[in-house]
DNA sequence: GCGAGACAGTTGCGCACGCAACCCTTTCTG
DNA sequence: CAGAAAGGGTTGCGTGCGCAACTGTCTCGC
């Protein structure tokens, strides 16, 4: 036994396969979608947008880079260059941190948050319709929990390696 | 990636919003790991796995770049790239489509299988240990139902533009 | 059967990302 | 209070991806 490479010890078991799957394919079509709608209907990437909601929501609308590169989910360089793009078009702009000569802030400009409340209506009308519509509040609540659960775990195998 | 900028009328609700932060913090989250894991202690990029997969679970080992493409959830130029880096290492190879002078098969070599069998037990691993163990039966059905739904509804979204 | 689309796959191009090496600053340690 | 180690951010480099335009093939209406 065990000749396909699907059916050693080390095998999936089926409900939770089919969840890891529909995991996959959610994420991937939703994230295009969005991505998509963002883009051709307001012009900006979505990872634009990330980073300007996240500062919006930051004390003083500002971060530092370390912190931000976290919420948004991207390495430390890919926060560099990503910073460098919404800089040239003034949506952001970097400031040195007074007490640590290491560290910069990035920071909104009123630019950028013109730019975010004039496009937040289209993503979230897409998160609401390709999202939040499609889960009651009680799939929510346990989707959050388990899905906290498993990033949770992996945030820290990521960080304990 | 999300959240509004003050309270609009086209927001989401908190439930919601809650579970679709911890859907995106998620998936970041143990595809970077499981992408790491592989890559460093099979020496290959997730990708790679993805179609080796894929095209072993085909009749015939081999699949229609096409249907590949939307199997791996790839774009048909990112596709025909990874093809040719995957062939460039012999583990698949092209071959011409009889009935359909335009079509190309994309077919799984031995050293293809080989490489699968050896890669599988690491990568099935870590989905069991980042994601299954921590998913019950019950959460795994109702994640794949409700996470099935959205997928489904977001393709149907795209491919209806 | 032939011309207009539709379809399959590839290619040019630009964007975006991660890793590892690097510089500068801070902190720890003896 | 030196020197080593740790931390914050940027840069060089290679990889990987999507979009749009293109080539070659098929299909359908007339």
């Amino acid at each position: 036994m065990s000749a396909s490479p699907s059916a050693t010890v080390t095998s999936v078991p089926p409900a939770q396969l089919a969840a890891w799957r529909a995991f996959l394919e959610a994420h991937a079509h939703t994230m295009e979608l969005l991505a998509r709608e963002l883009r051709d209907e307001e012009d900006l990437p979505l990872a634009f947008y990330d980073v300007l909601v996240q500062l919006h929501e930051a004390d003083g609308h500002r971060l530092r880079m370390q912190e931000l590169a976290e919420r948004v989910l991207l390495s430390k360089s890919g926060l560099t260059r990503l910073i460098d793009r919404m800089e040239r078009q003034h949506l952001v702009h970097r400031t040195a941190c007074p007490s640590d000569r290491r560290g910069t802030f990035a920071e909104l400009t009123p630019q950028g948050l013109e730019t975010l409340r004039r496009t937040a209506p289209t993503h979230l009308r897409g998160v609401r319709e390709h999202f939040a519509a499609l889960v009651s509040d009680e799939e929510a609540e346990l989707l959050a929990t388990v899905l906290g659960r498993v990033a949770t775990a992996a945030q820290e195998a990521a960080s304990a390696r």
